[in-house]
DNA sequence: GCCGGTTGCGTCAACGTTGACGTAGGAGGA
DNA sequence: TCCTCCTACGTCAACGTTGACGCAACCGGC
């Protein structure tokens, strides 16, 4: 009776039409609710579908329908194991679901060739759309996907191609909120602290930060400015070179979440946690449990997943008004360490 | 040129053969590497796909085939945002991809209805077989899908039926574990709070915690387990109300990672922090940032992904050896919070 | 010069489904 | 009574691809 072994294959219309006696388009017709059907006949199929345990088949289906729709949509982002990556892809699964549609998610390890074989992979199976964090540096294959007409919304970073959607967040705004109350603490060395330079989100962040300093009069010390730090590791020890510096920052402004946690690690094995401030963007879990809980810019994670998933399902059904460039505005969550102030000489 | 709005249809094989001046067929061989085909006619089937900008359809050619494979697995867990779940997405996603598999990922909440939904969505889009996180309580809608043949792998929790692998970790064994650990530092009240009762790893972390008193001959005092805490305000409210006893704990076992986060929430409010000890069960980003650093029992969670990923393409590839129940060892990591001794009086 | 085998194609039908269209039978109106 | 319209089906072909099979041209061997 449950034989897990055999792969038996799934019942098809057809058989459920000869249980039934009728026709496949018989079949067809009450399996997606369509008129012309007695009552009689449609019990009958019905019962045979049940018996049969028939599921129809979305493939075959969509193959033959003429809007060709697979009820998918692609998701690419950078890693989905990344707080801020899962999060983003659980809010556009939750919105896809309410229309019936599922995802199919990759990581692209900000690789251009990963991002062009996952992106083929995609087309191959022929998702009605896609959800990109495009990578650092071209994007060409994104563009020529895009041209070849496939709906795709960019998130995190906006395309540098056009006629394409985005949804980012106020990363210039925030950032330079950030350094202007490190500033109106008293702050006159604010370090910076930054992802890869190739990353959109990252320059703008630097961006804003120059517009903060400038903002309150501050002088850029470019001895200040660390970027490209890639990974924990590579932010741990670029933050240790910055407080073994002659006149070290009593301040840091971090740039991205696991640049703000290698920050974080060098201030407490310093013992330097209480005495300079931090503030991160991106929150992360735990932000709050750490000593003292660590300031940050927070993104509205949620928001931005489900902008996402809405403007391209909307394009999915035809909407072809002009591209738009959606603005999530982040906010910054005081906790503690960006609260401390210049130590008194 | 670039028309981004019109969605033209994808160049099919039968356009890319008229090109080249050859049938269907042999455009099928050569996009498929297969003999029988000249050097002269593939070369100009290749020019003719390159200028249309041919790709392959992978559902059409699914559909067709003998094999039936759409190069797809389904994923079912609880929530996608959660770190367990996205570490162990990823890990999957991984292995799969280098046999060319994509994957098709839901959240299913803990909800079986959610979790039957989903699972006809996966069906309906013929994926080649299924990892999922079995939902407390009754399995039925998996034991359905698994009755009717699909390949299917379950993680994190074992099967309640016959014949399907399984991977899991050593709940009950590191549980036993960390309990020891504790009891030999002194302690003698060491409290349990854990998760849904309903889910399998809680009730194995529960034994092993049982089983860790048995072995160190200590007393069950039922007036310090706590078991249903789901989410971290239920746990802090928990964790808060042991505290409030006559004869508080001097140690926590917390069998979930937001379980644990909970509990630490509410010893440092008390200040209690470097007082109490905590193993908690499940690593998580950043609990070796908190002070003091969290003690706990990490999963091989991209070992546990790997280790399901390949089980399962196995049986999608037709392993129909008997099932098998992979467990993958889990270890205790000492950062602070669990070395801390029992008060002396 | 004929035979058997190989190489390099082509033809046809089918995978599971649905769009376009056909049609038998009954209802309703003139 | 006849014509029209509607209802409830059915038939057929096609979506893009590939398995099964067919066949002409060429090769080497005797």
């Amino acid at each position: 009776m449950n034989d897990h072994s055999a792969r038996r294959s799934e019942p098809t219309m057809r058989e459920v039409a000869a249980l039934a006696r009728v026709s496949t388009k018989t079949v067809s017709r009450v399996i997606n609710d369509l008129p012309g059907v007695g009552e009689e006949a449609a019990e009958r199929v019905r019962a045979a579908a049940r018996s049969l345990g028939y599921r129809p088949n979305l493939t075959a289906s969509s193959l033959r329908r003429s809007d060709r729709r697979s009820a998918t949509l692609g998701v690419l982002f950078e890693d989905l194991s990344n707080p801020f990556d899962s999060a983003l892809l659980r809010a556009i699964e939750d919105r896809a679901r309410q229309n019936g549609v599922l995802v199919l998610a990759g990581s692209d390890e900000d690789d251009p060739t990963l991002q062009r074989e996952l992106l083929t992979s995609l087309a191959a199976r022929r998702v009605d759309g896609i959800v990109v964090m495009a990578v650092g540096g071209h994007q060409d294959a994104l563009q020529q996907e895009r041209e070849r007409g496939t709906p795709m919304v960019l998130v995190d970073r906006p395309p540098t191609f056009g006629h394409t959607d985005s949804v980012t967040t106020t990363n210039r705004d925030s950032s330079r909120e950030a350094v202007l109350k490190l500033a109106g603490l008293g702050h006159e060395r604010i370090a910076f602290l930054g992802d890869r330079q190739t990353l959109w989100t990252s320059q703008e962040r630097y961006t804003g930060y120059l517009e903060g300093l400038a903002h309150a009069g501050l002088k850029l010390h470019q001895e200040l400015v660390r970027k490209d730090l890639q990974g924990v590791d590579v932010a741990e020890a670029a933050a240790a070179s910055l407080l073994d510096l002659d006149n070290p920052p009593t301040a840091l402004f971090t740039a991205q979440n696991l640049v703000t946690v290698g920050a974080m690690r060098v201030l407490r094995s310093r013992g330097l946690h209480h005495r300079v401030a931090v503030i991160g963007f991106d929150d992360f879990p735990l932000a709050d449990m750490v000593d003292p809980a660590i300031t940050v810019v927070r993104q509205d994670v949620p928001k931005i997943g489900r902008t996402a998933a809405e403007l391209l399902l909307a394009r999915v059904d035809g909407d072809d008004s002009p591209a738009v460039h959606k603005v999530i505005p982040a906010v910054l969550v005081p906790r503690g360490s960006g609260e401390i102030p210049p130590p008194t000489p």
